[in-house]
DNA sequence: TTCATATAATTAACCAGTTAGTTAGATTAT
DNA sequence: ATAATCTAACTAACTGGTTAATTATATGAA
């Protein structure tokens, strides 16, 4: 065992780094058939739902592979393995969020504004993508070996930042007698819960309740309130 | 096959539930060795752990018996399957909730008071039991099929009178103008959202911070931020 | 008191189905 | 041709669940 040659190629999105004299040509795909980068993108996509809809030990890879519709030894051509495929899905989520957020952290609104706009555009992309908080929860938790390792270089890579922005402007707001003085290992989480956990607990609602949780109508609701109240918890 | 006796007895709990003239003196339990009731609680609770660490697909039967040392095969003696385990595990969780919870919900208190002991009961509940956050949020966001109908069966059981009483709070507090008026199925779910978000992500900001979030002293700062927090959003 | 019997509690060993991951080859654009 | 892209079929390992036997306890008839 372990003789294989189909070693993982981690670095997938680069197009065309003209690696050695070989291509010349303006062309910018090389000895591809069907469109590979879309064939990644549908395994990605599809491996959101799965993971979301199962969690990473329920996922199952065949599931993935036919959602995608592709052969399942491609997963393992573009991933290396089970959890590689996870962990991009967390990037995918990760990042998409980092990009939504950040600019407005870094823009020069004042500190009131400036959380206003931050926990619109959390809960914009969240609502937008209401399956990402069931891909994370499951594994944020568990401390044991592994899942820590994984969770651990996310957190370092998206929430850390974030966090930090975050508690400078409250800092800021505090300072300035807007905001009322709150810890930032308090509020920061508890921003996260609120407007996370309507959207896990959304399936579950929907059978409780007569509504739709997730209309149109019913999340802009519920993003008008999510600002209210947090607002009239933070601000003086 | 299927000549076998050793069926499955769901109804573990009664004692002496004298059935038909057969026993008749006081003699209260026959034919046991060992203490039947220590081995399915020392299961319950390694299902408890082991559920929480890997999510209900992640979790592995052996390891929960290992952990209750207890012969796999006893799991299957006490519970139908690895499903009912995890059921029995949800009404555990919940049915401790329910008690310190409900008590509070049924008091005569004004409505202020009620609420903030009901904050304090739910908080003082996971903050004894961290753990019970992580075994249910992998599960409750999970629609398709089978998941749902295990979670709807706790939903109705749990959720529904908890949620229907603390509606009746909150209409009364806005009745009487204590409370901002708010929506229940937006504030119930933040409230949760607030409590629980923090126990879930303790081990991950426990690799981002220097604090260690569940010690005792920041479970006290803690409490105080989320009984004031939710003060601030919901009390005029 | 004692011994046969029923029954509850427990276990070692096993099995069948599942699943992550592999391999050897096919296909296609250049 | 050749490297990139893709696939059907396979396998090694794992895991939920079963089985048949075993041990301990209580009961009650002799």
């Amino acid at each position: 065992m372990k003789v294989s040659a189909t070693a993982h190629r981690p670095d997938r999105s680069r197009r065309s780094a003209g690696r050695g004299g070989a291509s010349r040509s303006g062309t910018h795909r090389l000895g591809t058939r069907g469109r590979p980068e879309e064939s990644r993108a549908a395994i990605l996509k599809a491996a959101v739902a799965e993971f979301a809809e199962h969690g990473i030990a329920g996922a199952r890879t065949d599931a993935i592979a036919r959602a995608a519709h592709v052969n399942k030894a491609l997963l393992y051509y573009y991933f290396k393995d089970k959890d590689a495929l996870y962990e991009a899905v967390l990037d995918h989520v990760f990042s998409g969020l980092r990009a939504r957020v950040m600019p407005v952290l870094e823009s020069k609104l004042p500190p009131r504004r400036k959380m206003l706009e931050y926990l619109g555009a959390y809960f914009d992309y969240i609502a937008a993508n209401p399956r990402f908080p069931r891909v994370v929860q499951g594994e944020w938790m568990r401390s044991g070996a592994n899942g820590s390792a994984r969770m651990q270089r996310v957190a370092r890579k998206y929430f850390r930042p974030i966090f930090g922005k975050l508690a400078q402007v409250l800092r800021e707001g505090i300072e300035a007698g807007e905001f009322r003085p709150v810890n930032p290992m308090d509020f920061v989480p508890s921003v996260v819960g609120v407007i996370i956990f309507y959207f896990s607990a959304a399936p579950l609602m929907k059978t409780l309740m007569k509504l739709e949780p997730l209309s149109e109508k019913r999340i802009r609701e519920r993003r008008a309130f999510v600002l209210d109240f947090i607002s009239a918890a933070l601000f003086r």
